[in-house]
Formats: C-alpha cells, sequence, structure tokens
DNA sequence: AGCATTTGACCTAT
DNA sequence: ATAGGTCAAATGCT
C-alpha cells in the first residue's frame, strides 16, 4: 500500500513513525512465531525470533535516538544557543562585553523532560558515569541539592543529568531525580529494554495514577522494562553526600561500580512532574516516575521492599 | 598534566 | 523579585 506522507511532516518525524511502524511489524511476525514455534528455525538454521527481537531493539534503539536529537533541536530552535548568544554579543547586542568571562550563563535551561525520581535509604550506584556540576543551597532544606551530568556529555552528547538532595528526614533518605535520556554508549553495561514486563512477574507494586482527562493514542511512548535480576545491589560504597555545608570532595570515579540492569524508558516532547511515595516503615525504596506527552500522562510509583525490580537509565 | 570538583556568577522560570 | 539550574574559572587530586 502506497504511504503519503504530510507534506509539512520533518524528516526526523517521519523516521520516528517508520521506526515505530517497523517494530510494530517485527512484534507482529514475532506474535505469529510464537504462535508457530516450529516456524522458528530458517532453512540454514538461523533463530527467527532471535533475528527479530533483535530488529525490534535496534527499532527501539532508533526511536530513542530520533527524540533526544528533536530535543536538543527544539532547544536551539525555542532559544539562543551558546553560540548564538556569542555571536549576538559580537555584534554588540546582547550579553555582555569581555571574551571568556560572558560564555558563563548564556545557556538555555532545558523547560521539561522526563524524569524519574528514586528516594534511598542509601546512595546507590546506578551503572552511569556521572560529573557533578553544581550544587545549590535549597530554601528550606537542611541540605544542599547536587547536579550531575553524564560523563559522556561532552565526547558524545549525551544529555541525562541528574540530582542527589538528602532529605531532612531522620533516618536520612536520598533523593535522586533523573532526566533526559542516555544516548551514551556506556561502556559499563549497555543500556537494555525489555518491554511491558507483567507487573505480575514481580514483588513490585506498580501504582497507576491516571488523570481523569487521560487518553492515550499512538504518539505515547512508554515502554517500563523488566529487570534482568531478582534483586539490585547497593554499591559497596555509598556515595558520598555533603552533610550540611560544606561539602566534600567526591569523584566521579566513585559511580562507577556496575550493579544489576534494570531500564526504564519514557519519551515524548514532554512536561514532567514529580510525585511522592510512602508506604510508612515498610517501605525501603520508592520510585516514581511522570512521564507525559500532548496526549497522554502517566504516573508510576514503585515500591521495593525486597528490591526485584526497578528503573534504571 | 589531565581530569574532576568546587563555587560564585549568571540566567531562566515562576 | 526570587528560587533554582547551569556555566566555567579556580582549585584539588592522582
Amino acid at each position: 500500500m502506497e504511504c503519503s506522507w504530510p507534506e509539512n511532516l520533518p524528516p526526523n518525524k517521519r523516521k520516528l513513525i517508520v521506526e515505530l511502524v517497523r517494530g510494530r511489524e517485527f512484534t507482529n511476525q514475532l506474535k505469529n512465531l510464537l504462535n508457530n514455534p516450529a516456524m522458528n528455525n530458517n532453512d540454514d538454521g538461523s533463530d527467527v525470533a532471535g533475528d527479530l527481537v533483535a530488529k525490534i531493539l535496534t527499532s527501539f534503539s532508533e526511536t530513542l535516538s530520533v527524540l533526544s536529537t528533536n530535543e536538543s533541536d527544539e532547544v536551539v530552535k525555542t532559544s539562543p544557543s551558546w553560540e548564538d548568544a556569542r555571536k549576538s554579543e559580537d555584534s554588540g547586542e546582547s550579553c555582555k562585553s569581555s571574551a571568556l568571562k560572558d560564555r558563563r550563563g548564556c545557556y538555555k535551561r532545558r523547560k521539561t523532560t522526563d524524569t524519574c525520581t528514586k528516594v534511598t535509604r542509601n546512595l546507590t550506584d546506578d551503572g552511569y558515569a556521572w560529573r557533578k556540576y553544581g550544587q545549590k543551597v535549597i530554601l528550606n532544606a537542611k541540605y544542599p541539592r547536587n547536579y550531575y551530568r553524564c560523563t559522556h556529555k561532552i565526547d558524545q552528547g549525551c544529555q541525562a543529568t541528574k540530582q542527589v538532595q538528602r532529605t531532612d528526614d531522620e533516618p536520612p533518605m536520598f533523593r535522586t531525580t533523573y532526566s533526559g535520556y542516555h544516548t551514551c554508549k556506556n561502556l559499563l553495561k549497555a543500556p537494555q529494554i525489555i518491554l511491558d514486563s507483567d507487573p505480575r512477574d514481580s514483588a513490585t507494586l506498580l501504582s497507576f495514577d491516571t488523570n481523569d482527562q487521560q487518553h492515550h493514542d499512538s504518539t505515547g511512548i512508554f515502554a517500563s522494562l523488566r529487570s534482568t535480576s531478582t534483586s539490585i545491589k547497593h554499591e559497596s560504597r555509598d556515595e558520598e553526600i555533603p552533610g550540611p555545608y560544606p561539602t566534600h570532595n567526591h569523584r566521579s570515579s566513585d559511580y562507577l561500580v556496575s550493579p544489576e540492569l534494570t531500564t526504564f524508558e519514557s519519551s515524548g516532547p514532554a512536561t514532567s512532574t514529580l510525585s511522592g511515595s510512602d508506604r510508612g516503615d515498610v517501605m525501603s525504596e520508592v520510585y516514581s516516575c511522570t512521564a507525559s506527552t500532548h496526549s497522554m500522562d502517566m504516573d508510576l510509583a514503585f515500591h521495593f521492599d525486597d528490591l526485584p525490580q526497578f528503573i534504571n537509565f
């Protein structure tokens, strides 16, 4: 069947649709294959199901790749980039004078991204290499908030960031908020995607708190991902978070321990909000995520008693 | 020397 | 106006 694109559809959106359609097609083939296991081997002995899974994963990778590119495109479009700011400065229009110092602050704060928050008793490693780029005193908070970006922001353009803040609670808890996708090729472990795990498969409690106006359509992409193991190893050595001011040193190599992999992805031109959750003394860790697109809002709360499953970026 | 962290400045969102 | 997020020079560490 001939497919005609709307004239004004940007190429990257076409690519998104193509990849999603491909993914759906491969998934359907896999479904048929599962209904007829006898078809799983080609004449040459190759594993058809395995090939299809590989194709599906590739399709998702491509989709996520396009989405991350879109995000940066939008930033450039809606605001002057650092380079643009420099240019307008050169023409005597904005920022201020004197060379290097004026680069400072000529940036665009990201308006919205998908975020995911986890609250833990200890600081746990998430398997990624982070570099601290800031620390802020937060109003009415006893402890400062620490800002980290992916170590591969420069060399691979990875946009993932996280914020870590010690709560005022006793015993101390640590709230980690992740933003953006890891698009880097993490050398420690590759991000892994397993689609739509059945919540009954694990002890994780999933709470879908949906809005009244919620409606779904195919533009919402939200894949929940299943743990590859039944437990989460915590980092052998806790990350150090500064106590009430001032700060300690901690180097990015502190974050390089690789625990088991669990993955979570959400995407979409999005607005995001964070929500808290509490199960009193039963709770050991709580993860909450909100991802919303223009067509779908979804909140998730993850409770972990024995750490069978969680989220990873 | 090279890389990571610290920290004040600067900017945006509200 | 203010709180919070990011930048980048200075500084520290290996």
